[in-house]
DNA sequence: TTGCTCCTCACGTCACGTGAGGTGGC
DNA sequence: TTGCTCCTCACGTCACGTGAGGTGGC
């Protein structure tokens, strides 16, 4: 029996022009013509079925080729091969998973950032890891700084940028940001001198919004929340905040940080 | 502070002509140049972060450009789009689980076949739906089984080719046949007419390689074991098998079937 | 004759990577 | 002068989708 390109197109639910794709890289040898039209073999319906299969576990249409090809693959090659899928399709699933995760946990902070701008509340500050360049710049001068902060970066978006002040300084340090709980499973340690682990506990808590000063002052996130703890008389330990969005409805940039002081 | 393009590009894992591109589609307007070459303030190193951390989640750059423009967006669209990602995230988490386990089950019953085929021995056979054209054909006539069979499709690698033969009959038809428990994830259900439920039961099983003799007599792959039955007195029920994987190693295509027979 | 199916190019997609060939600053 | 960084273009990637313009069969 041998069918139209039409009905084979109907039947694997892709249209003709990925059929002739299928054809040019070779997954099936060009089927049989006749006044310049195609004709679908049973077989070649079977091995297009298979290579629908194979494309729906992220084989590539020149492994497929190869593997159809004159030269083909023996059963232990194509298992062999199905089991790289496999691995390859767990860690997506865990990789979406954390993702969703990630994107939850921004989420949830930005919806209570939008509701909680000026109010100061407390709250268990978690853990975290903070890496701060010396310069105070975003960008640190050295080569080697900058490749570790690059491997931070890789945690996007679990990772974001903060502001980081020590116990008892006035000045904060713009910086890369990430829960330590998280850090681990990008094999992210504090190394005590460009990652630094911030200490988490009972603190105040409140929502600010900055424009361009951030950059000159980025310990302006902090001023509300200091004039409030000296007014209750609080003991400010270390200090941090992390960016919740920026806004650019107005043309301006303005940066919504949730900043925090930890006072026990 | 000013940044040159290659301290950015090592901070960020990306190369310049990654960042040549995101100015070209608009994510940050052109740093400022000088004699040709760009320079890079704080606040564009941050929207560089901040569009890093957005593309992690999966959003466009066409849709980053569009936040980060001059009639950018406010917290609440932002907020929305991180919903829509969250979504999709957990979506995609869900299809990579699944897709690991259809492969997962694809593999093991590969790897049995190879150790067991040519032997006969007994086990619980699934619930099946199967899809059989009435022509005999791997390509239904009909275009509305075309289109019924499409759907089936979609649900691959799950779904696979298979043989069914009604209890008491000497012919088989080819067609699609997927684990009736598995079926309930993508709404397929038996008709009755055109998908039919194929029941399970204890049953004898083997696997068997052929030709294309399949075509012909889709049956074939029978042959073992209605042997096998007829020898040890066992009175078959319906009988089905599915395609373990196809070797193309020597040229010729030879399919290999676990093909079982149900006798309870 | 009129639809319908099918044909072959060619170009677009998306987020870059990889040269090629050339310039500027220390 | 020599490296090094940076520049701009152009083309490739992967699995197709979307026309444009034309032909064959009922």
């Amino acid at each position: 029996m041998r069918h139209s390109i039409g009905d084979v197109s109907r039947l694997l639910g892709m249209t003709t022009s990925a059929l002739h794709y299928y054809e040019k890289e070779g997954v099936i040898d060009t089927p049989k013509v006749e006044s310049g039209r195609r004709y679908y073999e049973e077989a070649d319906v079977y091995r297009l079925v298979s290579a629908k299969k194979y494309r729906a576990m992220g084989v590539t249409l020149k492994e497929i080729a190869e593997q159809f090809g004159p030269y083909g693959m023996g059963a232990e090659q194509v298992l062999t091969r199905m089991e790289e899928k496999r691995e390859e399709a767990m860690r997506l699933a865990e990789q979406y998973t954390k993702l969703a995760g990630d994107i939850d946990r921004l989420i949830r902070a930005g919806r209570e950032g939008v509701r909680a701008t000026g109010k100061v509340d407390f709250f268990h500050a978690e853990d975290m890891l903070m890496l701060c360049t010396e310069s105070g710049s975003i960008v640190p001068e050295d080569k080697e700084q900058q490749c570790v902060a690059q491997r931070l970066l890789e945690a996007m978006p679990a990772v974001g940028i903060g502001v980081y002040r020590e116990a008892g300084k006035d000045a904060g340090h713009l910086g890369y940001i990430i829960p330590a709980a998280r850090a681990m499973d990008f094999g992210i340690e504090a190394d005590g001198r460009l990652i630094r682990r911030v200490q988490g506990g009972l603190a105040l808590r409140t929502v600010v919004r900055c424009g361009a000063e951030l950059y000159a002052q980025p310990s302006c996130i902090f001023a509300a929340l200091d004039a409030y703890a000296r007014e209750h008389r609080f003991t400010p330990k270390g200090s941090y905040g992390v960016t919740l969005f920026v806004d650019c409805a107005e043309g301006e940039l303005v940066y919504y940080f949730a900043a925090c002081i930890v006072i026990e």
